[in-house]
RNA sequence: GGGGGCGUAGCUCAACUGGGAGAGCACUAGCUUUGCAAGCUAGGGGUUGCCGGUUCGACCCCGGUCGCCUCCA
């Protein structure tokens, strides 16, 4: 027997650590329901493990009932386009129930890693808020696959649950599914006889349900039939059956068994299935709670464990189990993704900005703010928890130990790119949530805000210092400070229509927020342009500031920032670069463009063209005509794998000429788009195709360049550098690829050194043609990860001229594009420009052959001027520029220095020359901070005093006024003055009162600007 | 391909709407303390990424450029 543990809110000797010193009491409304099946635990029954309930229900099909243990397909379906993760048991075996796939066994049973997030099913937003969503979840399931059906389905089901299991069968009902006689479907009166026959159920526990509870449909049409569940009644007095199929936590569906027994066909009938088929599952976190006796699926020890990895990372309190108790609701979030993350990068997902890496992505920016702002978690945190799933599921999921160190890398990174925007973002988020409180409370009082500012501090309570601004960060320990160790000051006022300040607030921290937000009669709103920037800006994605905006009891204006994003899209959208051919109406042809690797001009016949969007395959084009042309057969390369398309001339030998400016692919037909520039082209006559061959070989110059280039950042950089896109034209290579920082120099140097080495090696380059499964084998093979390519792929290598004697050393790509024959005819190659694409990925622009000379040329050039101009050797002149500079700066000082020596005797000479309060005249023009200098030498030479300077800098005046806070306080106003002054010199200017200075246009008055300015000075002075 | 943001002292960041470039930490020196942790006082440290423009005056506004972050396609 194994007592539960006391739920001790706080420790005795509350030395934990902890950053939650107090906690409220348990405040759990359904919470510790003790439960009454089974026995929870006696000597001979204890209460089982969540391994062991995992590996009871494989041993009951497998063992006892000759099923055979099929292990679980990945999360993550690379082969199946249409699913983003595994969601139920049957993913793997689809295949087996829509007919087209045949397994060597006819009953299987396992359990199944599933990931319900980001797609049809999602359930990431209830995840934490209750006890039984997760993204991740285990379905254990057994299957048959035209062998046993209902009865044995039935009876097993009822064998396990109640015999080894020994569930309270008056606290089992099922359901079975009621008919639909409009369509054609009977009751299911045979499961309903099984329930009876063979497991004994009451009718009073058999209930019917409709066709969403109780029939199955996997689409419009195919496979489909009723299924029947098994429900559990938690009511204390098991009094529950009317509330099967309610929707009542008291009452839920443990286990369904769907019985394929139709098949839907196009005109919405059904015919009986030649084999029919079992698909059962359940849920298993939800049917181990059941077993353990607890009510929420986070107090079993599926998760238990890992709560203790987190407490232990995290020195948060330990898990309380309360719903509403946001430290608890991080526990369940972190618990949850931490398994959802573990368990897909295992599976080879990647948090990334697209797709299902996206959905990662999100699940872990979730849970990383939840570890920031509830734990305190600055540091990156979730990848210390992966050994924690790892040891509780590798022994059901031997692939999680395959290479946890990679999981944790891949996490790390993540964690470590979101934490640095997620401290701006949160700072972004605290000021817009003050100030949708500041709208709402002047709205509601007919007033306007004025003057809204807001500024963090550190806690007092953590440390002794004082105010900082903005986005805080504690140096000392170089790390971000969490925002629950902040406080915010925030200050406004609320100014009423004619302008009378009604009301000034002046609060600190979540607390005043909470009481401010109390007396809204509306819930302020955090704007959409805020949750916008959020998003795009720091990548702080929407669910999560409506999260954040949720416990700060606001909302967010959710239908702008839609309308928002959606025009940012739009735009996006239409940024690319040309209009690219996408549809057409009517049948293209196949053109064959197997003489594209070639360069000379070949013949063909026109059988068609594009125009409008349409295909034309009769007729003829006059001059002046822009159409897609399409030929029989073409030597043009249509743009493809990052290669642009060619331009050249399709003439006909009785004078036609047509101008093909771009080489389109669309489906199998090769589109040259461009003018018939004269004569008339028809369909059926012959043409001659010559593609621009200057353009043409600067483009595979670039392109085997690019080859060599990929080659050489592997080799430099190290094998994480993966190709992430490319684009060959006649004027450059631009290569994007995996890696996280900028290139050196050197990095730059070394690579340029690798690819001209190949250059000058002068290696053959060749192409072959193989079974792309064997290709993939080839050593160090290049391809773009993720791409579709064709089978048979086409192989280029350079250096060797067969795969077989292919090395890893050797560049080896799949590659469709057109090359050079030889690496020497590239030419010289230079890398011209390195950037920034994306998170992780760097881009290179490069060019080979004519570019490069012109590149090196004028380089050369730049160079050698400078050399003659400096009567030096190229190689000095770096020396010779540095010494140049050095002796500019220190020339610049000097005349500073003597500069300000002029000023401090003119100052001097006009102090002795004042009455010891008012000092003006003219100086020398020394720069605006040195007479600056000038008013504080004078200010702290005679304490209260007035200072009226002049100068011409070069025919433009110049006028300073100082006035110390006395004269101030008598009237005196710096900038009023100066201002009056500057007036004569025709100019402006202005300040503070204490400090003020303008220029004007016009020296000859500027005596006459500083007595005024003195005359004025001096009528208040008295 | 398109968009948004950022770039200020060694580090992390301020500078209130264009009006004298600052704070904390770090550093140096002195003082204090039995010692440690620290405290007190003083000090050094800046081409506000770079180039140009507008302005009497630019960290601030405008244009360009480089670097970084980020979103979308």
């Amino acid at each position: 027997m194994r007592p539960d543990r006391p739920r001790t809110r706080a420790r005795p000797d509350g030395s934990d650590g902890s950053r939650r010193p107090t906690r409220r009491a348990v405040n759990r409304p359904a919470a510790r329901r003790s439960f009454p099946c089974p026995d929870d635990g006696t000597a001979e029954n204890p209460m089982p493990t969540a391994n062991e309930i995992r590996q009871q229900f494989i041993d009951f099909f497998c063992s006892k009932h000759g099923h055979t243990f099929v292990p679980s397909s990945p999360v993550v379906p690379w082969d199946d386009p249409t699913l983003m993760f595994a969601n139920a048991g049957m993913n793997q075996f689809k295949d087996v129930f829509l007919g087209t796939g045949t397994r060597p066994y006819k009953r299987a049973a396992n359990t199944q890693k599933c990931i319900r997030a980001g797609g049809k099913h999602n359930d990431l937003d209830d995840v934490g808020k209750d006890t039984y969503h997760h993204t991740f979840f285990e379905m254990l399931g057994n299957w048959s696959f035209g062998d046993y059906f209902k009865r044995e389905a039935i009876r097993w089901a009822w064998e396990l649950l109640t015999d080894v299991w020994k569930i309270d069968k008056s606290r089992l009902h099922v359901t079975v599914f009621e008919g639909d006689p409009a369509n054609g479907i009977p009751r299911d009166d045979e499961a309903a006889g099984f329930w009876e026959s063979e497991a004994g159920v009451p009718k009073s526990h058999i209930h019917y349900g409709n066709k969403k509870d109780n029939f199955w449909e996997m689409g419009e049409t195919g496979p489909c039939g009723p299924c029947t569940e098994i429900h559990i009644d938690l009511t204390p007095d098991k009094s529950g059956a009317k509330l099967v199929n309610a929707g009542s936590p008291l009452v839920m569906e443990i286990w369904n068994l769907v019985f394929i027994q139709f098949n839907r066909n196009a005109d919405q009938s059904l015919t009986p299935l030649p084999a029919q088929h079992v698909d059962t599952g359940m849920g298993f976190e939800r049917v181990t709670a059941v077993l353990q006796g607890k009510s929420s699926n986070y107090d079993t020890d599926v998760f238990t464990p890992l709560f203790t990895a987190i407490r232990d990372v995290t020195k948060a309190l330990p898990y309380g189990g309360d719903l509403n108790d946001l430290q608890d609701v991080a526990y369940r979030v972190i618990g949850d993704h931490i398994r959802t993350l573990t368990f897909s990068i295992a599976d080879g997902a990647v948090p990334s900005n697209e797709k299902r890496g996206y959905v990662l992505r999100s699940i872990l920016r979730r849970a990383v703010r939840y570890g920031w702002q509830q734990f305190g978690m600055t540091q990156p945190f979730l990848h210390q928890l992966v050994p924690a799933v790892v040891e509780n599921f590798g022994g059901a999921f031997p692939e999680l130990k395959r290479d946890p160190a990679r999981v944790r890398a891949v996490l790390l990174d993540e964690e470590t790119s979101f934490l640095r925007t997620l401290s701006s973002g949160l700072t972004m988020f605290r000021v817009a949530k003050w100030r949708a409180l500041a709208a709402t409370l002047a709205a509601q009082s007919g007033c306007r805000v004025e003057s809204f500012r807001v500024h963090s501090y550190i806690s007092a309570a953590l440390k002794g210092s004082g105010r900082i601004g903005g986005p805080v960060a504690d140096s000392e320990s170089k790390t971000l400070v969490s925002s629950n160790q902040l406080e915010d000051e925030c200050a406004f006022k609320l100014v009423d229509s004619s302008g009378l300040s009604k009301e000034q607030i002046h609060k600190v921290n979540d607390r005043e927020f909470a009481t401010l937000r109390q007396s809204c009669l509306t819930e302020p709103i955090i704007d959409a342009k805020t949750a916008f920037d959020l998003h795009t800006e720091q990548g702080i994605f929407i669910d999560i500031t409506e999260q954040m905006a949720a416990e700060a009891r606001i909302l967010v204006d959710r239908a702008g920032y839609d309308k928002l994003f959606a025009e940012f899209k739009e735009t996006s959208a239409q940024g690319r670069k040309k209009l690219v051919v996408t549809a057409v109406k009517g049948e293209l042809p196949t053109t064959d463009d197997d003489a594209k690797y070639a360069l000379a001009a070949i013949a063909g016949k026109v059988v068609g063209f594009v125009k409008d969007n349409a295909v034309i395959a009769t007729g003829s084009i006059g001059p002046g005509e822009s159409v897609g042309l399409l030929v029989d057969r073409t030597n043009f390369y249509g743009e493809q794998g990052g290669q642009v398309g060619d331009t050249g001339l399709i003439r006909t030998d009785t004078g036609a000429d047509f101008e093909v400016e771009d080489t389109q692919r669309l489906g199998s037909a090769i589109l040259h788009i461009g003018t018939l520039s004269q004569g008339r082209l028809a369909v059926g006559d012959t043409v001659t195709l010559s593609p621009t061959l200057t353009r043409r070989l600067d483009v595979q110059r670039n392109h085997t360049a690019t080859h060599l280039l990929n080659l050489a950042l592997r080799d430099t950089l190290g094998h994480h550098v993966e190709q992430k896109g490319s684009l060959v034209d006649d004027g450059k290579t631009r290569f994007d690829f995996s890696h996280d920082k900028a290139l050196t120099n050197d990095d730059i140097r070394q690579l340029e050194h690798h690819v001209n080495r190949s250059v000058l090696e002068d290696q053959p380059v060749s192409a072959v043609t193989m079974p792309l499964g064997e290709a993939k084998k080839l050593p160090g093979v290049r391809a773009v990860f993720g791409e579709k390519y064709p089978d048979p792929v086409r192989v280029v290598l350079i250096g060797p001229d067969k795969v077989e004697a292919a090395s890893v050393d050797d560049s080896i790509e799949f590659c469709g594009g057109t090359h050079v024959e030889r690496t020497g005819s590239i030419g010289p190659f230079r890398i011209i420009s390195q950037e920034a694409v994306a998170k992780g990925v760097r881009r290179l622009t490069a060019v080979t052959g004519r570019a490069a000379l012109t590149d090196l040329q004028d380089r050369a050039v730049a160079v050698d001027t400078l050399a003659a101009r400096f009567q030096c050797a190229a190689s000095d002149v770096l020396p010779r520029v540095e010494a140049l500079h050095e002796e500019l700066a220190r020339l610049r000082e000097q005349i500073r220095k003597n500069a300000v020596a002029d000023l401090a005797g003119a100052v001097d000479k006009l102090i002795a020359e004042s009455d010891g309060k008012l000092v003006a005249g003219i100086i020398p023009a020394a720069g605006a901070d040195a007479n600056r200098a000038q008013v504080d030498r004078i200010r702290s030479k005679l304490g209260e005093c007035v200072v009226v300077f002049g100068w011409d800098d070069n025919g433009k005046p110049g006028l300073l006024v100082g006035v110390t806070d006395t004269y101030v306080k008598a009237g005196l106003h710096a900038g009023k003055i100066v201002g009056a002054a500057a007036a004569l010199v025709d100019g402006k200017g202005g300040g503070n009162p204490t400090l003020a200075q303008a220029g004007g246009k016009n020296s000859a008055k500027l005596k006459e600007a500083v007595e005024h300015a003195t005359r004025l000075a001096r009528e208040k002075m008295s």
